[in-house]
DNA sequence: GAAGTATATTCTCCAACAAGCATACGAATT
DNA sequence: AATTCGTATGCTTGTTGGAGAATATACTTC
């Protein structure tokens, strides 16, 4: 059943904040890091876990990798990513976690989905100062 | 997070399956051997799981435990159900559980809850022909 | 091509848990 | 009190998975 594998991407805290992040739109992992305030393995970890199970999509960018919920979501999974976005509504831990996302979202908001690398031709005004 | 708690409970396929028959009405342990066609043991230790995390709740008639979903259920827990509803409505192994549950019902439709035990001062017609 | 940066992978340790067998328990029946 | 029936629990084995440290990879920049 492939509930189950979705299930199973559902029942850790770091990946259901991370998914719940994602529905804010796509992400890389170093904002990931800032947003949860995890090590970077945990999270690189997770995500490759999602990966794995088809639950968040990847792409290269440059030196980033910018994970994404997938273009094509199946019915099931829709269903849940909509159910944990409502259960999250009333957590601390996910509101913190939105609000982290918020205070970064201005930095980087005319660059690129994630605002990690530049878009191809574009100047180089990074907003990672990292 | 209470939530993870859930999602543990819901990624395994015997349990899911247990969940979604319960939707339909508190039910004992020989009830879900028949409609799920899995052995005694299985079942039996998915419930202590399920009740274990508080999914589930259980009541003594005689010789059979009845279960159910709980009186008051969270308002995370009541949105995953109705999710796992959802879900299922289109999966054949819920579907034949269902249909199962049904071609059950009729034998204890007059009966208590589950259809196994007499209800207290009612004549001993149970429905068990075990 | 060397160094730096972002991310992934490998390895080890440990805990949770699924399955099945055997057995134990509680209530009803005899 | 012994038996039967419905159900639960203990035990063992194998698998999965999480955390963290160290290391590897891929791309970029100089």
């Amino acid at each position: 059943m492939e509930l189950v594998q979705i299930y199973e991407c559902l029942c850790d805290a770091t990946r259901l904040r991370l998914l719940h992040v994602l529905a804010q739109g796509p992400l890389c992992v170093c904002h990931f890091q800032e947003i949860l305030r995890e090590p970077q393995v945990k999270i690189s970890k997770h995500l490759a876990y999602l990966r794995a199970r088809g639950l968040v999509e990847v792409e290269r960018q440059g030196n980033w990798m910018v994970y994404e919920l997938p273009a094509k979501p199946s019915r099931e999974l829709r269903a849940n990513l909509a159910c944990l976005q409502d259960c999250a509504a009333e957590n601390p831990v996910f509101q913190r976690d939105l609000a982290r996302l918020k205070k970064l979202a201005p930095k980087f908001a005319d660059t690129s989905p994630c605002g990690c690398a530049p878009a191809a031709g574009r100047k180089a005004t990074l907003s990672h100062a990292h």
